[in-house]
DNA sequence: CTGTTAGCGCTTTCAA
DNA sequence: TTGAAAGCGCTAACAG
């Protein structure tokens, strides 16, 4: 076993090609001005060393892009986050760029170190789902020409691309829908509130509530949880309230995924009739939602769309070089209603 | 807007500190051998100018590493790999490493130019979910120093490190649950058999049934699917025989899918009772797998440890720089049996 | 404890 | 069309 042979550089290629390293420079950027003799005889080289020119090398020419993309997401295991990253992934492919991929965990903390190392890795731009409310680290990054596009969430005070989702809109219809049908109690599983789609999810679904002068009770609000097993517990102490919610809106993927878990357990162990637990509203589609045991209607949407968008706007941001005014993207979303059925 | 500014550099942090910069370079590597008040000046000259270490050209320095791991896997949407791209993620991040991610979408060709492209950023190691039966491209990233760990699938001939699931276990005691069940006519919808786990699934499978003395309906057997919806068809197929099977053996995460998917189509749709619909055995569990219509098992495991082991076993390999001989892991998987409710 | 020199792999600039 | 020199940002190695 050979081991840690070291790498082969340019100047033993053009010595086993018997030129100048200019030459095989040259030849690897395209072969403009070789005689197509010598490109051979590089190529050749190339080949039997089995060389590949060094990209950290190259980029620390000034002006020589690195073919970075850092892209920081909260939870890379959330199908709706790993979706959203093939998406910028595939944008940033096609042009020949490589994504450096970190999770935060939702920790601010963790986001800053997070940008900072990237930025040590001169990525050309960087595509964060932001967790918290400051925005130094990324005001930072822009301030020193990498460019930031902000996905799914904003960051109050920080002017930057962005693209998110129409959340306040799709949470009013997804709730007026359930206020339409004769629901009178609904519940809230969600997000805290200082994260961006939380508070606007939320104000969709007061408003929904009092534009159909409906009273919230307070009580059916439950606010905070990030994990499945938190949304589950949450669930639970809503379904043994003593006037329980018919309906329950749940503002996103882990959210609702803990709802539906809950229900299967009132249903297996707790030996429910799913007829007696309520429905679902669900703010993002998940696979198989069509086959739950209680109705789960979702305000659908596409993060791998939302992927590629963000990806777009950055990629337009690197070759216009641009001071131009921030552009900010709003998706819209798509309410799809199911009901209980007639034989239910 | 200051726009296109060039990032600070260790001399212009060093003439704002007033010392060389080496000096700085000393301070930011710890700060070994430099005055406290020296350090001092040169981290209050850092954060005014925001500096950031240039990563990429320090690890121009034969021998200093990149920091970089190389991850390939085949699909970043589907939740399994996105798990596991967490768990090397999380391992990777503990010592300070960042990953590139890509996506071969099950391409050869794709794996091959990811690769190159991985080994042009001077990598320090790959973790690959391996596509195709060559292994060219691997074989000359190991030759070259850079160890390989192979995840979930190995590759013919190729001697590197892997961490891979007891495939064979799994299928043959997923298939004998069934077996044992009283079921005879058992189909199964798996990936194609060149693909190292299709083979070994589909090798447990048919030994169940030799076992058990039971002969094996070729008619039952759809390979090939990659896709859900490809899936879905083939479960369509096979719900359309005139002696459709009573059982249906899932190869992996999105063939089951697939199959759930059609059911809910044949029950929402056609008409059709769950009670006449086949169960599923599915290899990889799945969010909410218990919840579904027809009882769907499943030969359970985590993606996350894997890719978590698959990360621990390069680490050990960059400490190391060990020639030793290659470590195969092969995880184990536990079987949950999941059977009609007494009440369907 | 601090600074100077040299050079990593590569490519831009200039000369042949 | 080819090559030599110089320097990108950084840090080992060697003075001082």
């Amino acid at each position: 076993m050979s081991g840690q042979r070291r790498r082969p550089t340019v100047k033993e290629v053009a010595v086993r090609a018997g030129v100048s390293p200019m030459t095989v420079s040259r030849t690897l950027a395209g072969g403009v001005n070789v005689t197509p003799e010598l490109q051979q005889r590089v190529l050749a080289a190339v080949a039997e060393l089995g060389y590949h020119r060094d990209e950290n090398a190259r980029s620390i020419r000034p002006g020589q892009p690195s073919g970075l993309i850092g892209v920081a997401i909260t939870n890379i295991a959330n199908p709706y986050y790993s979706t959203f990253a093939l998406g910028v992934e595939e944008e940033a492919a096609r042009t020949g760029r490589r994504i450096l991929l970190g999770n935060t965990a939702e920790d601010p903390v963790r986001e800053a170190q997070l940008v900072g190392d990237f930025l040590g890795r001169r990525v050309e731009g960087l595509i964060v789902v932001p967790t918290g409310v400051s925005s130094d680290h990324l005001e930072h990054a822009r301030h020193s020409g990498v460019p930031v596009v902000l996905a799914s969430r904003r960051v109050a005070g920080l002017v930057a691309d962005s693209v998110v989702l129409d959340d306040e809109d799709g949470a009013l219809r997804g709730t007026s829908a359930l206020l339409e049908a004769g629901h009178t109690r609904i519940a809230y599983l969600g997000n805290i509130r200082r994260i961006f789609t939380g508070e606007r999810r939320y104000r969709g679904f007061v408003r929904a509530h009092r534009e159909h002068g409906i009273e919230l009770d307070p009580r059916l609000v439950a606010e905070g949880q990030q994990e499945v097993e938190q949304a589950a517990r949450a669930m639970r102490a809503l379904l043994e309230l003593d006037d329980p919610p018919t309906a329950v809106f749940c503002a996103n993927n882990r959210n609702t995924i803990g709802a539906v878990t809950e229900i299967g357990r009132q249903i297996s162990s707790a030996g429910r009739r799913a007829l007696d637990l309520p429905e679902l509203m669900s703010f993002d589609d998940f696979e198989l939602s069509g086959l739950m045991p209680v109705p789960v209607s979702v305000i659908a949407h596409d993060p791998r769309e939302l992927g590629r968008r963000a990806a777009a706007l950055l990629l337009g941001r690197l070759e216009d070089a641009g001071d131009a005014a921030p552009r900010e993207l709003e998706l819209p979303v798509t309410l799809l209603r199911r009901t209980r059925r007639a034989t239910d």
